[in-house]
Formats: structure tokens, sequence, C-alpha cells
RNA sequence: GGCCCGUUGGUCAAGAGGUUAAGACAUCGCCCUUUCACGGCGAAAACAGGAGUUCGAUUCUCCUACGGGUCACCA
């Protein structure tokens, strides 16, 4: 596949010199047959190229991720460019975010805004100038045409068609007569550039996801180049765009298979090097009645922002999603750096089915990789918490052996440990415990013991709390259970703790749980 | 509605004519155990339906059903 790849590839904008010789170099050494980062062939070039409207969508991430590993799975460069052509939608700010976004998330691009490159500037509203004479260039050619229609006209064309959702252009314009068009032009009239498509006949692209697909030309609008504004549509700046920059592989989710063919059709008219297309399935969300469908708002937190403030790891997001529609050949594996990501990645392992996306799943990847940390990125990870419930560092490693294999986000910190700074107000129906065989009267008992037995133990560790407790469980004749049950309800309050009474104890100290077991066996001895 | 794409357990998915149809999440059970986790072991759970090609289809072809995408002076 790699082979089949490289044999479509074209070099008809790289022209220069080094980039050439670095591909007969690489043709002779069969060298970029291998799909191994550090290969020496920079011919592969993909580009993410975000619309700067706000957030970035978990979708945009997984298309962002799969160029990147697309690119450096094959030694090429991963190039960033923002198509801000849409003025109505811009937003503040909202490239900055797109920065912090592939930056966080580990996707450094070779060349964008921000870093420069041989191809830029990397931002449309910076190359307007570029536009407008490649349409211009079409329409003397007889490929594209002066389009005067108002909106006004367009919207009542889609009224009154009976079928408002599937109305298209009816071509009013594309026969205008020459005189007609330059009059209208001096008399400024506003107006659009459209591209004039074939009416009858097919188009057939290649995709290396989906194979083959055939469309019929009359299905194909002539869609809009250049707007009213001056701005290029996405539809033209994209095809511009990346021909001049040379992108080999176009990689994008499947939204834009059907436009596909338009955007051939304007390669050939200018007589450009058609590029591979990758197109990737959908990502959808699950509805509360059963039902998916494309994943926004309502199913839950969809940006990458929002799932980090949900307490998910940009680690654990990105090794989830590059799993939303691609899977490794020949291994089970499931837990990837993204460098194993990059070792890993080829396109043959995408599918063409949508994918549900699954907190479940996410879950399971975030607890993982917290599972994985050494102590002190846990501790990195935690100390907010810790601070936020006035526990001391002190605590940091019982902390860690007791929350690590518990959470699976960093929020769940406070909910798992709250009992630490504050004894719950709790029943005393939690000291009966079936399975302990615990009930009220055992442990008024135990803590009676335990009371004094707590207040001799000088060395307040684990394994001398540890072998004192099961010693008075031994003398007493009763499983560790009779014991450790009452005293951990007595000392939390809590039905459910992270770690056992020791750990508690640890984490109390020894004045807040005689304090609290003194407490609770005057509350049990009110009882009758 | 036209066009395009898709359909393997609840979810992600492997499988590429002959398999006891992998694995993971979730679910359930057992073990471990100081509650809960972690860990270990195990269970349940799938080729949308119908034709055709073939000695043999989950796998190839067609039809149907269902799902999705698209049909903007959005990207």
């Amino acid at each position: 596949m790699n082979s089949f790849i490289f044999r479509r590839q074209r070099f008809s904008c790289l022209s220069n010199a080094l980039l050439m010789v670095i591909y007969v170099l690489s043709i002779t050494t069969k060298r970029c047959f291998m799909p191994t980062s550090n290969t020496v062939c920079s011919s592969v070039r993909t580009r993410f190229a975000p619309s700067p409207t706000g957030f970035m969508h978990v979708g945009n991430l997984r298309t962002a991720l799969y160029e990147y590993l697309l690119a450096k799975s094959m030694g090429g460069s991963f190039i960033l460019r923002i198509e801000d052509t849409d003025r109505e939608r811009l937003v503040e700010g909202a490239t900055d975010i797109i920065y912090q976004t592939l930056k966080c998330a580990g996707l450094i691009h070779d060349e964008g805004p921000d870093i420069g490159g041989p191809f830029g500037p990397y931002v449309q509203s910076e190359r307007m100038h570029l536009y407008r004479p490649f349409a211009e260039q079409l329409v003397r050619e007889g490929k594209a045409y002066y389009c005067f229609c108002t909106k006004e006209r367009l919207e009542g064309l889609r009224q009154s068609s009976g079928t408002p959702e599937s109305a298209g252009y009816d071509r009013h314009c594309r026969e205008l007569s020459s005189e007609d068009v330059a009059d209208k032009l001096a008399m400024n009239v506003p107006h659009v550039i459209r591209q004039k498509a074939p009416l009858e006949g097919f188009t057939t692209f290649f995709d290396h996801v989906y194979g083959e697909i055939t469309v019929p030309n009359k299905e194909l609008e002539d869609q809009i180049l250049i707007k009213a504004d001056g701005f290029p549509t996405y539809n033209f700046a994209n095809i511009v765009d990346d021909h001049l920059m040379g992108i080999t592989h176009v990689v994008r989710g499947s939204e834009y298979l059907s436009s596909t063919p338009k955007y051939n059709l304007l390669y050939q008219a200018f007589g450009w090097d058609i590029p591979e297309y990758v197109h990737l399935p959908l990502i959808q969300g699950k509805n509360s009645d059963g039902t998916v469908s494309k994943l926004s708002k309502r199913h839950g937190a969809t940006g990458f922002e929002d799932l980090v403030d949900n307490g998910y790891l940009p680690e654990a997001i990105i090794n989830y999603i590059a799993l939303l529609g691609w899977c490794p050949k020949d291994e089970t594996r499931e837990i990837f750096s993204i460098e194993e990501l990059i070792q890993a990645f080829s396109i043959e392992g995408i599918s063409k089915s949508p994918a549900t996306f699954d907190y479940d799943k996410l879950d399971w990847f975030n607890a993982e990789y917290i599972r994985g940390m050494d102590a002190q990125s846990f501790y990195n990870h935690a100390t907010p918490y810790y601070k936020q419930l006035g526990v001391s560092d002190e605590l940091s490693a019982i902390l860690l052996e007791v929350l690590q294999p518990r959470i699976t986000k960093f929020i769940d910190i406070p909910g798992k440990i709250s009992y630490v700074k504050n004894l719950p107000e709790y029943e005393l129906e939690l000291f009966e415990h079936k399975k302990s065989k615990s009930t009220i009267e055992t442990s008024k008992a135990m803590l009676e013991k335990l009371s004094s037995l707590l207040s001799d133990i000088s060395d307040w560790n684990k394994d001398t709390l540890l072998s004192r407790l099961s010693a008075m469980a031994e003398s007493e004749g009763v499983k560790n259970a009779l014991v450790m049950w009452p005293l951990r309800i007595a000392i939390t309050g809590t039905l459910v703790t992270p770690g056992g009474a020791v750990e508690a104890l640890l984490l109390l100290g020894r004045d807040e749980s005689l304090k609290r077991i003194v407490l609770a066996l005057s509350r049990l001895s009110d009882i009758k």
C-alpha cells in the first residue's frame, strides 16, 4: 500500500531541486517504502485546515491526528493552515485555541502561521490576492463564469421549488452574453464567480479508504468560487492552497466525499495534479433514545478543551480517538503513545463505517494512563486537589497508593477523600455489615478496645497498625473484617472508601482518628 | 427527494471464500481481600434480511431494509 501511495504522488509543485534529489534518491534506495518516521523522505505533505470558529471538536482533532500520523509515519510534513474565509463565523481568539490544542495534544506542525515555512502565508485571509486571478483565469477559459444573481433571487428559487432542502442553482447566469457581463461589471453590480460544471457524463475519483467512487456530473452544482465579498469559498481556496502548498494527501471527514468530484474538476481545469484522498468515517454520538447521530454538544463534552476540563488527559483523549476509526494491524494492543501511533499507523487500518463515541471507553483509557503514571507525575496532577482539601504533602505517598488504582480522573479525588477534611454525618446503620458480620453491638465492643489500643501505638505507620490490629482480631478470636469494618466506618463515616481502615488511620493521624472513634462510641451508647 | 457512503455482540473492532468468528470497553459471576477498586480467572453477547456465484459465503455480486453524509455567497 505504501508503494501504491508513493507511486501516485506527483511533485509538480515541489520543483525545488533539493526535493527532487531526495525524490530520486528515495526511489533508487526505496527508502520511502519503509513507513518509519526517520526515513529520509520528505515528500508526503498533509495539512490540517481548521476554520477559527471557536472550539476544537473531537472530530476535527481526530482529523488532525490522522493527518499528523499519516505524514509522520511516512517521514513527511504536517502543515497547519487557517481557513478564515468565512468572515461571519470568525471568532476572536479561536486561532489561539487551535495552537494550544495542537500543542497540548502533541501534534506538532512543521509549517504554519506561527512558525512560518516556505509556502506561506498560512492564513487564507493573508492570501487573498492569490485566489481571484485563478478564478478569473477560469472565466477566461470558459470554465467559470460571473454570476449576478442576488441572494434574494436564490432564496426565492429555493422556496418556489417545492423542495427547499434540495433546490440547486438554476444556472441562470451561465450563458450571459459577454456584453451583458461587461456592462454589469462596469456598473459594479455585486457578483460571484461560479464554476461551470459539466452537464453530463461521470466523474470518478479514488479514495484510499472508500475506493473508487463515481458520480454523475448532472449532480454537480455550479458552485461558487469567489464570494460577493471577494473572499474565496472553502471549496476554492482549499484546492488552490493545497496545490500551492504541495499537499500530497488530503485527509478530511467523509462529509466531503460528495463534493470531491467538484474539486477534481477544478484541479483538471487548472491542469494540476490531483492529490491522494483519504476520507475519514464520521464520529457519532449516542442519543438518549438509543439512536446515533453526528457527535454534537448534546452528547456531552465534545470539544477537546471541554474534555480536558472534565478530567480527561490529553494523551488518553488522543489514544482513544486514534482508535475511533482506525486500528493497528496484527496486534490487539490499545495503549499507544503518540510515537507508537506513528510507528503503527497505516491507511489500510482506517475503517469505512462511522464510529460511536463512547465515554465509558474513554474513562478506561484515562484510568489506564493514570495507573501508568510514576509517583511524581501523579503528584503533579493531584496536588491542586490535595491543596483544595488541605491535606499535607507528607501524605502524598499513601494517597498515591490509595488513589492511583481507584480514580478514573483526577477530578474524582475530592469525592473520594473528602472525609479526611470533614467527618460526614453518617447513619449508625453503616456499622452493620453482613459480610463482615459486623453489627451495632460488635462495633461498639470493637471500638472500645480500639480506642485504648490505638492510643498506645506510637509508631503510626502501616506495618505497625496492620499488625497490631490483626493481633487484636486474633486475640479476640474474630476475623480481621470484624475489627476493620467498624473502625473504618467510625473514622471515615463513609460506606465506601479508597483503601481500608489502616490507610484511613494514616491519612487522619492518631489524634483525629481517636477523636472520631470516641464520637462514634458516644453515638453508639446513645442508642439504647 | 436525488446522489454518495456504510451495516460483525450494547460500544470500539479483527477477520479478505473453508476459523470453535479474535481482542478491548461495558455487563454478570468467581478468586484475591480490610469496604471499594486494582489484579487474576470465567460467562453471556455479533456477521441486518433475501437472492445469486461457488463444493463451500461473514468474506464476491445484486436487491431490499435500516443508518449516515451531502445537495449554502459554512467549512
